[in-house]
DNA sequence: CATATTCGTGCAAATTCCTGCATGATGCAG
DNA sequence: CTGCATCATGCAGGAATTTGCACGAATATG
């Protein structure tokens, strides 16, 4: 990769983000942290951005929008996405869920090397628009407001036409008996049909995931192979998996 | 090969990848990498590229990128787009090109009835996730990021089985011989294949679309029922239309 | 205060760049 | 046809840049 693009792939995500974190920089990059840090140490003598300890901030008038930012996204939700988003490899396929969740994968996807994402989500295809190697295709149908993806038989269709080596799947609710469930009949079929079609399949769930009141729509343990979940999940919630023997990887504090 | 055509071809990598590794080229060309640095060096020098270590890339403002496009004339365009929404009937179906001043359309849709909107880009359905009454059908495809669009076989195979009523069609540039025009083959190929599903199709166009150097992949005039175009438009580039009678409504102060 | 990151500097290896020069092709005048 | 000038190209060698690593200093966090 050439130095000059890099910088600009680095303003980009800071103008997305609002900050800039070195470590994490350099591993989407596939860069030590000294290149970045050196990077951001020459754009910061350049008034492209302020230096600070970690990373970077954009110059000092959008600090406010910085911190009132913060605030809003959960730390546990980007830990997630960066540790599934370490699990794609070079000319893989992966299908992205719609989700805050899986948004936080799209986010953090390597720019070192290229691949292809699937997604029903127009709103992970937006957050990918700058992303400067990954392959985008957009599964169409109707569009289920509620959660922002695309249903119905021309989405069934258009996902059987694909074979993603992962499938990042986002779950409503995972119940201690039922085990995952969503809250829409239409949405499960999806869900379902994407891991179907899928060689792997990987849950992202966070905490407050498992408070859901009512599972609805079910989707069958035998389709996940692995699940991403915070630390400090409650271990009742993931019995059923435990028994089933789906490695479960525990991410952040 | 002829020097000058290698640096045409430089020119056309450089616009279609955004960065020219030297060490590629050579390899590609199957000359010497110095050979190639001459080029760019000389190429620099006469302002076509800047130069960078390991290679080059395009001119610090980057060459017309959607997301630099954004908030050209935001006025003009949020009138055009005003204008366009109120031609939205109850329980119509219509189908939004992507790019800015289609988004603007999005925005200002009628909320007090139902209709269908249909679209290949996903910024434009992210656009309408709060909309209350509009359902959204969402064209899948492979997406092609320089606009945010989806394209390809499937693409196109997805947009045959919708009838839209009226289709608002962006453009890139109008000249006053060739008329309508965009930038990329593939991009043509889909408006114009949404052009022949839909009942009627209407031109969105601003000033800044005339003055774009060379228009590239034709749009027939036959395509179009009519033009929203600002009123301070030149009335030079609008003469082809004018000889074929096609309604023109100049929107603005 | 203790621990864990993060930072900065120096250094070495690899890559890329530039300069100068030789070679070969082309064009032109004699 | 010959001699000469011009140009594109490749190659050699030294300069400059980039990058990763190591180690001690600085900083954040509890």
């Amino acid at each position: 990769m050439l130095t000059g693009q890099r910088r600009t792939l680095i303003l980009d995500i800071l103008r997305r983000d609002g900050q800039v974190i070195a470590k994490r920089i350099a591993d989407d990059f596939g860069l030590s942290e000294d290149t970045i840090r050196r990077d951001l140490r020459e754009m910061a003598a350049e008034r492209l951005l302020t230096r600070v300890h970690g990373g970077a901030l954009p110059l000092a008038p959008e600090l406010p929008d910085f911190s009132a930012r913060r605030g809003v996204s959960p730390d546990v939700k980007r830990q997630l996405g960066a540790f599934a988003a370490k699990m794609v490899q070079p000319r893989r396929t992966v299908f992205l869920d719609g989700g805050t969740t899986t948004a936080e994968i799209a986010r953090h996807l390597p720019r070192s090397f290229a691949f292809t994402v699937v997604t029903h989500s127009p709103t992970i295809a937006a957050e990918l628009e700058h992303h400067p190697t990954a392959e985008v295709i957009l599964i169409g149908g109707k569009l289920y407001k509620h959660s922002m993806v695309a249903t119905g038989a021309a989405a069934m269709a258009a996902i059987s036409l694909v074979r993603p080596d992962i499938f990042f799947l986002g779950v409503t609710a995972i119940h201690p008996v039922h085990g995952l469930s969503t809250g829409d009949f239409e949405e499960a079929a999806i869900k379902r049909h994407i891991a179907q079609c899928s060689a792997e399949t990987y849950v992202m769930a966070t905490q407050e995931k498992l408070d859901a009141a009512s599972p609805c729509h079910i989707l069958p343990i035998r389709a996940v192979s692995g699940m991403v979940v915070p630390s400090d999940i409650t271990e009742a919630s993931l019995a059923p998996y435990r028994s089933a023997e789906v490695p479960i990887f525990a991410v952040g504090d």
